[in-house]
DNA sequence: GGTGCCATGTAACGCGTTACATGATTAT
DNA sequence: ATAATCATGTAACGCGTTACATGGCACC
């Protein structure tokens, strides 16, 4: 909210669009979402509002940065962002219970959650060729260059755990 | 939850400990949350409880699964984990806000965040070394490599932003 | 007398999601 | 007529986090 305020006032309808049209790709925001948002923000002294009156049209809330709001916006964009070891991933917990449980072989969760990360990856290879055409592409782009980096990793990471629980069984 | 009682009924008490020191590394639930949430997969019919009076002890609520806990359970098991697109991703909005706000280079978005993530890949091999010496070495050492692996897999795509921008620019 | 283990919870707060409510104008 | 666009919100629900509340026993 606050990158986007920081060319200028908007109001949360154009906020909205914004978000939705330039910012991230193929999300439709529920507006209840954009109007708290505004207001916690505004209570936390990073925004302020004025109504704009229109003769033709609905009024209007203007929502502009205020000097502390602009200063968080920046210190956001150079710190870096934090990263969490994944300490409850779903698949990590499947692999464990299945592995004190044996009512499900480990080796069959690894081989089920390949499969599905195969899948994906090739739907993300077509999801490239058709954004070639979108206007947002490079956005799209971006975004699903992390997806199959991300899901690349996650199965070199399921090849490991394979190996990891070959060994232990013998 | 369900997992952990997969191998015969525990109480609350027990399952929290199960889950801090069995499943888990390094987590400390709060109670409160392992009671809500048990009351959850009640109301669900997954699990039901009964009070064992203890004469000497504090009353304790014994919980187990129901048939339908267990066939959750299984289908759990054996359902591939979902895999979202990252669409929000922090350091995606900030390279998106930079690039089109020139307060803030992108490409010093990048370096920062870059910088962080080796620094973090510095410290997850040192905590490697580390757990080779800890009773749960197994469970901690698979989410060390998934953490690596993530984080190699984030770089990759910082380098691949980067050269886009470059792209762009020129 | 204090620390730690055994054992169960409630309450408050944040934030995301979904659905609902309202009402005017403009284009087909 | 009716659908889309402009414009702003409230309410309910789920779930995670933190903090708080209670009370007995065992061990040093």
């Amino acid at each position: 909210m606050l990158g986007l305020l920081a060319n200028g006032p908007l109001h949360g309808y154009e906020l909205k669009n914004a978000y939705d049209g330039e910012l991230v790709p193929d999300s439709q925001v529920n507006y209840g979402q954009i109007y708290t948002c505004l207001d916690r923000l505004g209570k936390a002294g990073l925004l302020r509002s004025s109504v704009v009156r229109q003769p033709v049209r609905p009024d209007k809330k203007v929502y502009e940065l205020t000097d502390e709001g602009r200063r968080e916006l920046d210190t956001w964009l150079r710190t870096p962002t934090r990263f969490d070891l994944d300490l409850r991933n779903e698949t990590f917990l499947k692999l464990m219970l299945a592995r004190q449980l044996d009512a499900v072989d480990p080796l069959e969760v690894i081989a089920v959650e390949r499969r599905f990360c195969l899948e994906r990856l090739h739907s993300i290879v077509e999801a490239k060729t058709d954004a070639e055409a979108e206007t947002d592409r490079f956005q799209t782009m971006l975004i699903l260059d992390l997806a199959s980096l991300r899901l690349e990793a996650f199965i070199k990471w399921l090849d490991h755990c394979e190996q990891v629980l070959d060994q232990e069984k013998s």
